[in-house]
DNA sequence: ATGAAAGCGCTAACAA
DNA sequence: TTGTTAGCGCTTTCAT
């Protein structure tokens, strides 16, 4: 009974490295974090000891005493959504380099979860948030900025001003709608995004600043009100292409409106692009390798997570400096990958 | 200057709340805790306190004191592959019953990375990890069990007899590869994953056993080696559909594979279901909505997060109690969806 | 029912 | 250069 009882081995301290190695705990922990003053001979001895009993230093004490943990914590709206998993790839990317772990946290675009879950990251004392916020609102913005350090990211707050890092929407927006109004098409259709949240707003005011520029009418019945969910884009597939005077091209505003949009179109048997055209927000393998291969706007994910993670690092560092450095609202461009969901129109 | 400083208040301790409250630090504790023995008028001073301070308990310091943190780490080959979040979207709702919170790694399939991070969270005191592994030894099992629980998820290193969950993938793949051969397809060709992960190996041999039965040859150049990345997937296709007699049917190992295959049949022009069929190893949206929608294996992604994280908890609990439960290996089964990318042989 | 105090493992100021 | 020690915020025994 009780064999080999491998499990859970009570980890070793730092006085066990101490005793091991025959020197003070200040010793071992000045070696552990690299202060210079060490002779080279104990920093052996210590080095030895903590390899022996393979030790590994406690970063709960550790922050508990320095009053940072060295983790940021990443909020977003819909984990499976591969743009928001890859802008976790710049982060991670960011972070590692400067010796910060994340925690992700999935609000499922519930405010009230949104709401907690920072409450969470608080008292896990995280040293800052980086947030794609499912709440519109500026003023819980103030609320929250008072507990730590945050960035937005990909959705920026109405009024805030501050501190974001996002894709310029509407210029992308803009060049998908003048793409399809280069290729002849008038009767244009879009789909948009949640309109509280600044990625559905501005991506609707560049493709109407786009038609403004042809003097084409924006037409009520095609403008298709989604909330950025595969359901929604679905049906309002359903409802534009079932109109008397259909659209010979639709818009959409994100990946996952654009697959049920692609469902809606299969079922009512209408081809693509042959019968009608089609752009969509979002690029990602699964766009470019089926058929029709569809025209869409890659976001530059990756990026976006970089210079949100370097920015936070840079208010973090500014509020430990007491200098509380301003950062603006960073905005990236966006690239139009034409392919061929996209054709001009004949007839 | 320094007008309205409002970032960054240093946040306040039990010790405010107490001395709001006039009561003792532990107290408020118990308050806290939800320990009973606290009369209702104090525990009414303490709760008014806490909210007057917007008090949020340091996890850190309780971390430190109780020997635990409540967070578990999940480390996965690739955050962007949808399978993983999905897996994770299981995890979270079983943590969030139970109090726990998740920190999440991407190792990039890289060992070196996965070692390193397994370091940090054990650093980190989590109390327990989910781990799909990009290495496939079980030695390195050995050592890594000694520092916490772990719970092995989809990827099951050899000769590891407990504590994983994963889909039954040689039913799955077996499954697979009889529909195709019930549609009449002798010509299979297969595109395996990697070799060394059960994932890979398992597929093989459900895959095998099907063609056993039906007494067909697993041909030698019917047999593409891929490593579960798009890129493979896509040379595979390339190779298969040039042999000088190309199969009539392929399964797929996974979902980047199958994308790169559906890109390589397009670029040389091979029409699917018509001139090949093409089954494919998991299943998601894109898969059912564009043309050919797909037959596609759907793993039960959700439900393997959340018993992996049951078990985890189990683990965990039983340590504690030192009653050392044994988890055994659980299989979860698969679904295969049948749709327009298989067709029955007709020449 | 309530409070005082020890101590979790670590860092950093100070002593030697 | 090296060691001693206070204390980070909390929980938990043990007094009261």
């Amino acid at each position: 009974m009780g064999s080999e009882s491998e499990t859970n081995v009570k980890s070793c301290t730092m006085h066990d490295v101490a005793r091991l190695a025959k020197v003070s705990i200040a010793t071992v922990s000045a070696v552990i974090n690299g202060k210079k003053g060490v002779s080279a001979k104990l920093t052996t001895q210590v080095k030895e000891a903590m390899a022996a009993l393979d030790y590994h230093p406690d970063f709960v004490a550790r922050s508990l005493k320095v009053g940072r943990t060295n983790v940021i914590g990443m909020i977003v709206p819909d984990v499976t959504n591969q743009f928001y998993t890859e802008v976790m790839l710049g982060v991670e990317d960011e972070a590692r380099a400067n010796g910060f772990s994340i925690t992700l946290c999935n609000t499922n675009e519930d405010i009230d979860q949104e709401q907690k879950l920072l409450g969470m990251l608080f008292s896990q004392r995280v040293d800052g948030v980086l947030l794609a916020s499912a709440a519109p609102s500026a003023a819980y913005d103030r609320l929250i900025r008072r507990r730590f350090p945050i960035v937005f990211v990909d959705r920026i707050p109405p009024e805030c001003e501050e501190s974001g890092v996002t894709t310029d929407n509407i210029k992308a927006a803009y060049e998908a709608a003048k793409h399809l109004i280069s290729l002849g098409h008038k009767k244009i259709a879009l789909i948009t995004g949640k309109l509280r949240l600044s990625t559905g707003a501005d991506r609707i005011e560049g493709f109407r600043k786009a038609m403004q520029e042809a003097h084409l009418p924006v037409l009520d019945e095609y403008l298709q009100r989604g909330d950025f969910s595969l359901e929604s884009g679905y049906q309002s597939g359903l409802k534009l292409m079932t109109l008397p005077d259909p659209p010979t091209a639709i818009f959409s505003s994100n990946n996952k409106m654009t697959l049920g949009l692609m469902r809606s179109l299969a079922e009512l048997g209408i081809a693509c692009p042959e019968e009608v055209s089609v752009v969509s927000f979002d690029d990602f393998e699964w766009a470019a390798n089926f058929s029709p291969r569809l025209t869409s706007i890659a976001q530059p994910t990756f990026e976006i997570g970089k210079q949100a993670m370097k920015m936070l690092l840079r208010i973090i560092q500014s509020s430990k400096d007491e200098v509380k450095r301003k950062e603006d609202i960073l905005v990236l461009p966006a690239k139009l990958h034409i392919r061929d969901s996209t054709a001009s129109l004949i007839n």
